[in-house]
RNA sequence: GCGGGUGUGGCGGAAUUGGCAGACGCACCAGAUUUAGGAUCUGGCGCCGCGAGGCGUGGGGGUUCAAGUCCCUCCACCCGCACCA
């Protein structure tokens, strides 16, 4: 028998399905371009298709979701797609691990992923769904790289790489650990192979100067892709050489400190620098080093602790100012090739490296800036390379400037002998996009032994996988498919090889923002679709992909509008974005050091866990949820258990948006009982009698208070801070449960909870709505707006402070005169009483804020 | 090493940007109701103190009538980049 109580319980597993069925059949998510209406383009980053959603996921569509039903309810014409980024290594691992095809684990997956996150009740507009690996998208892909290569955004090159010599595959940095391959532990050698790249470097300097201009992003992002792209300012020129092999009759360096040309000690040259490579053929030991310093420059972590070594090859340069200064010349394991021009001078006394590599091989070390508070006379370099400001010394016609009027005349002087040049340089290089992979986009062109490297035909397009490959040998499949391989040329005819290579999965996701707003059309973007819709207006995502993904994305705008596919507009296509912080949870271990699931434990007495037997369990710190720690909660579960609602509403709760958020069993519990009692409060409300009418200052107190969590909510969803949304909405409900106002006002109080709860819990939100007489869908109802003069209160409280504590408080009319709260104030009992004997020195009154008495 | 961020009760976090520190929630405590509660409602809840009162925003110093907020300095933790010439 159930207790009376339960049927107004509110029952998630029932009102959710029935709302989702409504908003579907109602087609409300659906965005349609209306010129006459703003529009809104709300975005989340899309997801990878592992097979299971996870918190994260939950927390990034749940605050999406916020932004896209609020600013629906303020009148936006919104748009909020969804699809999925859906090519990459995990499917091709499935493969060769279960024998499943990657496109049929894929797909799979995403019907698994797209079950669960449906349950969601996410406003999201479905009927734009696509994946990347539909052949409808990366063919429009292809269609743009062809593009790209006619605006010669596109270029092949040699260059070095990581390869897995077991997997035959080129691995990502990422890739590569302690020198070995992640999944083969295999050496990984550098190897020499022609790759695809993409000009980004070309937009170094737009791409740097543009960030200034999205003020709407994290400061943070900002910083770290200005760190990226990396420039510097300085100077390239030209040594001359002795004793070199012929054609290396110079030497180019590029340098930001030529201020410090005086103090130069040594040159040095990359292993990879042509003058070594010269070297190398003729001499066995040149050629021994420079295996070495290749085998090393493998690890960014065997980089750092690599000592600086190098070869004195016997070849000196010229000192540019010192006719008679010879330098020697060093192949040196710390020079990188694809900086500057591979070869640098040292000017130890002011370079940590510098002054390392001559301590060990002997060079002299000539200071040749002074601090301003040393003798110039005496100065010395002790310990440290002196880097700070000063005054040059031992250096010719710089003695006596500063570092940058020296900087400016070693230019000016060099340029003038026609030895060199001012120059810009930047860290940031061209994006190789080649992976010898078969779950990527095919690169859309064909090898012809008479006519080189043809793009295919766009009425070819698009180049499909073939679905026939097989895994069972290492390596890319599409090297070993004949038939696939073998195609026409596209400019003569004869027979030719495709190109294996596919692209970067950081492709596919560079333009997937654009292709939403008309993801059927026959060419990339069709201009009306485009022209309306972008930029993405809000833009959410992990802060993980804060530089790739992000700096990707920015080129690929500027190249799709080179291309003719974007406006200029959309040049910066994410007016804002905002990085939302982790989902964290405890870490639970056995003594005997296995971890343990949290549905593997239980609160013990002593504030503890123990196991679901009752032994003792090592509770540990709250990190990011990830499978290895077991410190995993499913969303699925917690949905099934308590609804979408309780899981947004908690996930929403507490933790600012961009801070991580610990997930724990007794809040998601607190959040649940919330909504229940919620969902009472509205049905005590509705059921209640006309003959419960309050009086009308009650009333009035009631619709102030509305109004002030009207005003709050809304300045929450503006501002991202949707804990504090949350907050206002607590106290409402504190409030509106305590109040004895009449019907009338506290259905009204209900309704405007129903409007301010549903961008974070639409169900309760509808059947709230429903059951209290509100019109239509609240989903599609406007947004309560705050009435200014029910914000004010006519009277103020002033807290009255003597000597900066607080004492007392008066009750004042608001704007009352200075001259009658000082009286006032000084009347008061407990002001008397601290102030004693002494007499008020100064009254300091912050009209409707504060007083404070000073003795 | 370089760059950036954070530090507030037992916990997550508020604080209109210099104006009552601790909103709101969790946990906890007390009371009510109940056959019962892991339900619900009401109240309490920074620390010390019986009290008046004192002390409190990582530590120390400063500016100010007034500092979580501004300045100086030190400490701790987190993140990003890392031989970039």
């Amino acid at each position: 028998m159930k207790p009376v109580q339960d049927i107004s319980r509110y029952d998630p597993g029932v009102i959710e399905p029935k709302w989702q069925a409504a908003w579907s059949e109602a087609g409300i998510f659906e965005a349609r371009r209306d010129p006459d209406r703003a529009k809104y383009y709300v975005l989340e980053m899309f997801p990878y298709p592992s097979g299971r959603i996870h918190m994260g996921h939950v927390r990034n569509y749940a605050m999406g979701d916020v932004v896209a039903r609020y600013k629906s309810a303020c009148g936006c014409n919104v748009l909020h797609p969804m699809g999925w980024d859906a090519f990459g290594l995990p499917a091709e691992n499935a493969a060769m691990e279960k024998g499943v095809h990657p496109g049929d684990w894929t797909y799979r997956n995403i019907d698994d992923m797209r079950a669960q996150l449906k349950p969601l009740g996410l406003s999201i507009d479905w009927s734009r769904e696509f994946a990347t690996c539909d052949p409808e998208y990366y063919g429009q892909q292809q269609a743009m790289f062809i593009d790209m290569m006619e605006r010669d955004l596109v270029y092949r090159k040699s260059a070095l790489v990581n390869w897995d010599p077991v997997e035959k595959t080129v691995l990502a940095n990422e890739q590569v650990e302690n020198g070995r391959g992640w999944r083969s532990g295999a050496l990984v050698e550098r190897r020499e192979l022609t790759q695809w790249f993409f000009r980004i470097s070309e937009f170094s300097e737009d791409l740097l100067e543009s960030i200034d201009g999205l003020s709407d992003w994290p400061d943070k992002v900002r910083l770290m892709q200005k760190n990226w792209i990396g420039r510097s300012k300085g100077l390239q020129f030209r040594f001359e050489t002795r004793r070199a092999p012929h054609g290396h009759e110079e030497l180019e360096v590029f340098t930001t400190r030529q201020d410090t040309l005086f103090g130069a000690s040594f040159a040095a040259v990359s292993c990879d620098h042509p003058l070594a490579r010269a070297l190398e053929a003729q001499d066995p030991r040149v050629a021994a080093f420079n295996g070495d310093c290749r085998r090393t420059a493998v690890s960014e972590e065997d980089i750092e602790r690599a000592e600086k070594r190098g070869l004195d090859t016997g070849i000196t340069v010229v000192h540019p100012f010192l006719p008679d200064l010879e330098l020697p010349v060093f192949i040196a394991n710390f020079i990188l090739m694809d900086y500057g021009t591979g070869a640098i001078f040292g000017c130890p006394a002011h370079d940590g490296r510098d002054l390392e590599f001559a301590r060990a091989y002997g060079l002299r070390v000539v200071p040749v800036v002074c601090p301003p508070d040393a003798d110039p006379s005496r100065f010395e370099i002790a310990g440290e390379p002196y880097l700070g400001s000063g005054t040059m010394i031992n250096s010719g016609f710089l003695d006596g400037l500063d570092i940058e009027s020296a900087k400016s005349e070693v230019t000016c002087r060099m340029e003038q002998a026609g030895t060199g040049r001012g120059r810009v340089m930047y860290r940031l290089r061209d994006w190789g996009v080649s992976r010898q992979r078969y779950w990527g986009c095919p690169i859309p062109v064909v090898h012809c032994d008479a006519c080189g490297t043809v793009p295919e035909r766009r009425e070819n397009l698009p180049v499909e996988l073939p679905y026939d490959v097989e895994f069972d040998t290492p390596g890319n499949p599409l090297d070993r498919h004949e038939a696939w391989l073998a195609a026409a040329c596209p400019k003569c005819g004869r027979p030719a090889r495709r190109e294996t290579d596919t692209m970067d999965t950081f492709v596919d996701s560079s333009w997937y923002f654009a292709r939403f707003t008309a993801p059927r059309a026959a060419t990339p973007t069709a201009p009306e679709d485009i022209g309306y819709w972008m930029n993405v207006d809000q833009y959410i995502g992990g802060v993980e992909h804060a530089i790739l993904h992000l700096l990707y994305s920015r080129f690929f705008a500027r190249a799709m509008h080179q291309t003719g596919h974007l406006p200029d507009s959309a040049r910066e296509p994410f007016n804002a974005l905002f990085t939302q912080g982790m989902v964290c949870h405890e870490t639970y271990m056995c003594p005997d050091g296995r971890w343990l699931a949290p549905e593997d434990v239980r609160p013990s007495a002593g504030g503890g866990h123990e196991t679901l037997d009752g032994r003792a369990v090592i509770t540990g710190p709250s990190i990011k949820m990830s499978k290895s720690k077991k410190n995993v909660v499913d969303p699925e579960d917690i949905i099934r258990r308590y609804g979408a609602d309780t899981a947004r509403w908690f996930i929403l709760s507490d933790s600012p948006p961009d801070r991580d958020v610990e997930w724990t069993a007794s809040g998601v519990e607190a959040a649940s009982k919330h909504l229940q009692r919620v969902w009472r409060l509205a049905d005590e409300v509705s059921m209640s009698s006309d003959s419960a009418a309050g009086n009308s200052a009650d009333d009035q107190a009631l619709r102030r208070a509305m109004h002030r969590t009207i005003d709050g909510v809304t300045r929450g969803f503006e501002s991202f801070a949707f804990n504090k949304s949350v907050a206002a909405i607590y106290a409402f409900i504190s409030d509106l449960s305590k109040s004895s106002a009449g019907r009338d006002a506290r259905l009204d109080a209900i309704r405007a909870l129903a409007q301010l709860m549903h961008p974070i819990t639409p169900h309760l939100a509808e059947e709230i709505w429903e059951r209290v007489g509100g019109e239509g869908l609240v989903s599609a109802a406007p947004w309560p707006e705050a009435d200014p003069e029910k914000l004010v209160d006519d009277m103020v409280t002033l807290p009255v402070q003597v000597n900066g504590r607080r004492r007392a408080e008066i009750r004042v009319a608001k704007g009352l005169a200075s001259s009658e709260i000082e009286a006032r104030v000084l009347e008061l009992e407990a002001v008397r009483k601290t102030l004693g004997t002494k007499t008020p020195k100064k009254l300091v009154i912050v009209p409707d804020r504060i007083v404070n008495v000073v003795a």
